[in-house]
RNA sequence: GCGAUUGUGGCGAAGUGGUUAACGCACCGGAUUGUGAUUCCGGCAUUCGUGGGUUCAAUUCCCAUCAGUCGCCCCA
């Protein structure tokens, strides 16, 4: 064995791909309840859609896009993230003239970005993310929010934190920007070079730089918060009504800032609070991103939305100790002994099949010890035991691996009695 | 990009400068020639990530390299 996955990627094998099916399915019906509905768009893009959207003084956009050149000389990459396609597709397919609105999408697929791994970051991971795009409305930032409270909720988390803060309208933040510049300006040299480059580009972020977290002028800043003008301050308190009104608890953190550039008014971030999670507890962030639309081409439409990982939301489900009911799935095993009986497996193990009874068979003509282990292990509800003794009685033997009873089953009658044992054998489990 | 740590059979894991590299699980065969537990017996690594060096001798010591894991930064 040379070849392995790239670093940062996962295999999902059979013993685990079990519990996404049951995520993915849980995620399904919670956007149908909302009713958001499913898009899909392309892995990669062109890079322009991110550099623009996302913002180029972003860490995404700086260091951890996988860009590349296609044979028509095209710089393409793989998405980091599902805002940026969404709103393309929005502004492409016209969406901003559907009849509904607001429009309500949902996505759920393997996003990309070149990081070292570690527990709950990997290079591909799959987010699940909604956007709601057409609407001002602080009640529809609530529903977002609620949306993904709910879906942690039915999976079975209870450790959970919701963050929120306003980064206010542009008005508030050119404000606010201002305000920072002139605070930091006159000593930017005692700080890193990142925070050097991110004076101009985009000051908010040097509050949130973990290299120069101690230096007083931190502090001292000018908070985002006083700088709100009324029209951002009413907004981010509806909000904080409406989350109320939907027994939602949350946490304001002044200094939430998300990292990336789109973001204004509501940005929000839910993490878990259970124990043994890692060094990584966000699960999902979000927040509104009026303007973005234009930016990417279509007429002036509000929009807010947030994503999670599927990752971090099991590894949560993990550290809760959460216990993954595995049920048995399988009904009968059929055992055979010899060539004759083995064609008759074969037919059996396939009418089992049709009509809807699922079954296995041994394939590697193991002795009936042997089968009846593998039958065993697969957690089987019964076994049918086919041997020269019961071909000559046009017969099989049923046996119950619960209790160990066994019965001679007629052939001709094969399918109701095995239908009706399996009925049984459920209302026993009960 | 930086740091820590690990790398021995299908899996988990012990070990030592020197004749046959523990043990557990799984698997295979048998005791029990058609029945899942348990028990007992037997089988299962010319080989210790890769390359190089030191040595009479290296899985064990040194160097390099690759890979995994965790953490920093940042985020999902």
């Amino acid at each position: 064995m040379d070849i392995k996955v790239p670093r940062g990627t996962q295999d999902i094998l059979p013993s685990d791909s079990g519990k996404w099916q049951i995520v993915e399915e849980l995620i399904r019906e919670t956007c149908s309840l909302f009713q958001y509905k499913e898009i899909r768009t392309p892995i990669f893009e062109h890079t322009e859609l991110f550099t623009r959207s996302v913002g180029d003084t972003t860490d995404i956009v700086q260091k951890e896009m996988y860009t590349f050149q296609d044979r028509g000389d095209r710089s393409l990459t793989l998405r980091p993230e599902g805002t940026a396609s969404t709103v393309r597709a929005y502004v492409e397919h016209k969406m901003f003239g559907y009849a509904d609105q607001p429009v309500k999408l949902y996505y759920m697929g393997p996003m990309f970005r070149y990081e070292r791994q570690q527990a709950g970051r990997y290079r591909q991971f799959v987010q699940f993310g909604i956007e709601a795009i057409g609407s001002a409305d602080p009640a529809i930032d609530a529903e977002v929010i609620s949306l993904a409270m709910s879906v942690y909720q039915k999976a079975g988390l209870k450790n959970l934190k919701l963050v929120i803060n306003s980064l206010g309208d542009t008005e508030s933040r050119v404000a606010h920007k201002e305000a920072l510049v002139n605070h930091f300006e006159p000593h930017i040299k005692e700080f890193c070079t990142d925070c050097q480059n991110r004076l101009q580009k985009n000051p908010l972020r040097i509050l949130d730089c973990k290299v120069d977290r101690n230096n007083p002028l931190m502090a001292s800043a000018p908070s985002l918060a006083d700088f709100l003008n009324d029209e951002s301050a009413t907004y981010f308190e509806k909000v904080k009504e409406y989350l109320t009104i939907l027994n939602i608890p949350f946490v304001v953190d002044p200094n939430l800032v998300r990292g990336l550039d789109y973001y204004n008014h509501t940005a929000f971030e839910i993490m878990s609070t259970a124990e043994g999670l890692g060094a990584i507890t966000t699960l999902a962030g979000g927040g509104r991103y009026n303007g973005l639309v234009e930016e990417l081409g279509g007429p002036e439409s509000p929009g807010i939305g947030f994503a999670m990982s599927i990752e971090r939301l099991l590894l949560a489900l993990e550290a809760e100790d959460n216990n993954w009911a595995t049920l048995s799935m399988l009904d009968v095993y059929v055992i055979s002994m010899g060539e004759a009986a083995k064609k008759k497996a074969v037919e059996l193990t396939n009418v089992f099949r049709q009509n809807n009874i699922t079954s296995e068979m041994d394939y590697l003509d193991r002795k009936i010890k042997t089968q009846m282990k593998s039958a065993d292990r697969m957690k089987a509800k019964f076994v049918l035991i086919i041997g020269d003794d019961e071909l000559e009685k046009e017969s099989v033997m049923l046996k119950n691996l619960s209790n160990g009873e066994q019965q001679l089953i007629p052939l001709n009658k094969l399918v109701e009695q095995v239908k009706n044992s399996i009925t049984a054998w459920v209302e026993e489990e009960k």
